[in-house]
DNA sequence: TTCGTACAATTCGAGTCCGAACGATGTCTT
DNA sequence: AAGACATCGTTCGGACTCGAATTGTACGAA
């Protein structure tokens, strides 16, 4: 379990570490609250009902989307499970070979796939959602109806910021320069450095 | 970027999925943004401020937790650091290899390992923070600092809620039956299923 | 002293995850 | 018709992740 010691501490210490540059603490707080929170569901999640079925929370995440919007092409079930592409396409692999989800090509384009799940796997989500809600209920037991609406739509505008203004303020802050490909992963065969 | 689809449509879906069954709509909103705002802002700071950096969100988060508390043992920084002591050897290794960390023994109790920045981690961390804060500020640039306040303290009593009542709870789910063990990581050696 | 127990970090295995590179397919240009 | 270009899903390399097994240190009891 992290966080032990309080989230106002640290800020303080770190207040005192940069001397007098000014630290925007509330906007701190929100961040490193939403990473602890995330995990924290998250773990509890797997934890209770997901470990039961043996289900990982990528893998229902993706079995939720595709159980809820029914029929779809990969890209898309890989942006609403918030996943890359790669990782989607071996989760799918993963569900297809324990009989809970489909693929099956597009009719018209041949580069697309479809993924839609199986009755086995509806019957799973069919049973499985109500008990994963019911957790999702337990989580935020703390908060009553008003206060979960105000935290969800709090939420919902940073997501909203980051994805309407993130790529924008990205560019911005690199300043033309070329954004320094992530260390880890497949490297650039061309040029060795 | 996930979340096209708006979730008010998610929500009405899913009950028409469950037929009658009732559904906890705003609980299942605020689990369901928790964790897209967690990947959302994860995704932009790791693509503006750490990327330039060669630094992971993990590698941040461990680095940052050593900045703050100074000289720290392995299991403390874990732990404020959310994630387990096989994953900070790891992590450690990697800092120490580029020279942003030190460990030493404990001096009385040799079990013990300390972790310390270096020079170097110590620089760069005065550097990056204030840069890291600034994308804070962005992510939640909607929302004023009395609404920044709600939110954190809404996904703080979220976390709460979980460290306190969430092993509790899982046993009861369970009513005795033995917690199903992780299918990833390492099996036991003893009886072959 | 020499156990046994307790608890520390580390190693190890299986697996997740990302993003660059890749091959296959579709679409536009000429 | 044929190449250029875009876009799809998949593969691949490396870091990260958990938790069981292991190794090493501390400390009290016989």
């Amino acid at each position: 379990m992290p966080g032990r010691r309080s989230i106002t501490e640290a800020e303080q210490l770190a207040q005192a570490k940069l001397g007098g540059a000014p630290i925007r603490h509330d906007q701190m707080a929100v961040v490193a609250n939403i990473y602890r929170a995330a995990s924290a569901v998250r773990q509890h999640l797997e934890n209770s009902v997901l470990r039961g079925c043996d289900l990982t929370w990528t893998a229902f995440v993706v079995l939720w989307v595709v159980w809820i919007w029914g029929e779809s092409e990969t890209r898309h079930v890989a942006e609403e499970a918030g996943i890359s592409k790669g990782t989607l396409t071996g989760v799918a692999r993963t569900l297809e070979a324990r009989g809970l989800v489909k693929r099956a090509g597009h009719p018209t384009d041949g580069r697309l796939v479809l993924l839609s799940l199986t009755g086995e796997g509806e019957a799973l989500m069919q049973g499985l959602f109500p008990r994963f809600n019911e957790e999702e209920a337990f989580v935020t037991g703390q908060l009553d109806d008003a206060e979960c609406r105000r935290v969800a739509d709090g939420l919902r505008r940073v997501v909203l910021q980051v994805e309407e203004q993130g790529e924008g303020r990205r560019r911005e802050l690199l300043g033309g320069a070329d954004p320094a490909p992530r260390r880890s992963g497949r490297r650039a065969r061309g040029q060795g450095a």
